[in-house]
DNA sequence: GACCATGTTCCTAC
DNA sequence: GGTAGGAACATGGT
């Protein structure tokens, strides 16, 4: 699931423990915690309140606070979701996934990290240094960039604009789906060099991902809409929801990609 | 068993 | 140095 419109809906379900205590946090598999012991995890967390939750890209960073309504603070808890991870708020006595990794317990519920695959997981960030050092890596959000310094990024690369597109140093955000929904929206073809896209096509790309996203976050998630391109991916046979085309399918940048021959040619 | 998967990082080759 | 391709990570679905 997790690309930016899936992580923002996990900021949503953070924000419930917002002025929560921290009561403990069980850690039923340490492998997904990158940079600390499940002792030093929970015992950095433990008693502490939560505060606002942000969103970059697709990083969620938690900061705590000493009290109910205290300033955002360290320690900062920095989660990814890779491809399979999840965040939810469940009642103490909802069963137990065999993919919850992590728990943080509050007095009235739990937040709960789930993930099958463990491709990326938790950070512990005891600094705001940590916080930064993290967020230095990244290209600004996709939801905030402008359209001049959007085009500005990706005509610095000579790369193909899906992968260009899908590299967080860029833009921060997108993932597989939302790049190939995108270009299909505004008709480019994925394999095309960045530097090729005059500048009319770059603000239909940065349009399109804006609206793209707004729609998508308004759900929570890329919706799976027979009217998106993204609806018709585990479809044997699937076609273009615009020209019924059928779509072509292949490999650009390492990653399975969508898109229509008719509406977006070479 | 084979192949695929919404992500990231590391290595090699051109 | 930039870019592309492949493998690795860990787990499950078809």
């Amino acid at each position: 699931m997790p690309e930016l419109p899936d992580v923002e809906g996990f900021r949503r379900v953070a924000e419930e423990a917002v002025k929560r205590q921290v009561r403990a946090v069980h850690v039923h598999d340490a492998q997904v915690l990158r940079d600390s012991s499940a002792e030093e995890f929970a015992d950095a967390l433990r008693r502490r309140y939560v505060a606002e939750p942000s969103r970059h890209g697709k990083w969620l960073m938690v900061p705590t606070a000493s009290s109910a309504g205290g300033s955002p603070a360290a320690p900062w808890v920095l989660l990814h979701f890779g491809m399979t991870g999840s965040l939810r708020w469940c009642e103490h006595d909802a069963e137990l996934h065999p993919h919850d990794r992590v728990v943080f317990d509050f007095a009235d519920g739990e937040l709960r990290y789930r993930d099958m695959r463990k491709l990326t997981g938790l950070h512990l960030a005891r600094e705001q240094d940590e916080v930064d050092r993290q967020l230095d890596e990244l290209g600004p959000d996709a939801l905030e960039v402008g359209r001049d310094e959007f085009t500005e990024r990706l005509t610095r690369t000579r790369r193909r604009i899906k992968p260009a597109l899908m590299d967080q140093s860029i833009i921060a955000g997108l993932g597989n789906l939302c790049a190939d929904e995108i270009l299909w929206r505004s008709r480019i073809n994925p394999a095309r060099a960045a530097t090729d896209l005059t500048s009319g096509e770059f603000g239909r790309v940065h349009g399109d991902m804006r609206s793209m996203l707004r729609q998508a976050i308004r759900v929570g998630r890329v919706p799976d809409r027979a009217s998106w391109l993204t609806g018709h991916r585990d479809e044997p046979d699937p076609h273009c929801p615009r020209c019924s085309t059928a779509l072509s399918r292949g490999r650009v940048g390492g990653r399975s990609t969508l898109w229509c021959p008719h509406c977006q040619p070479e």
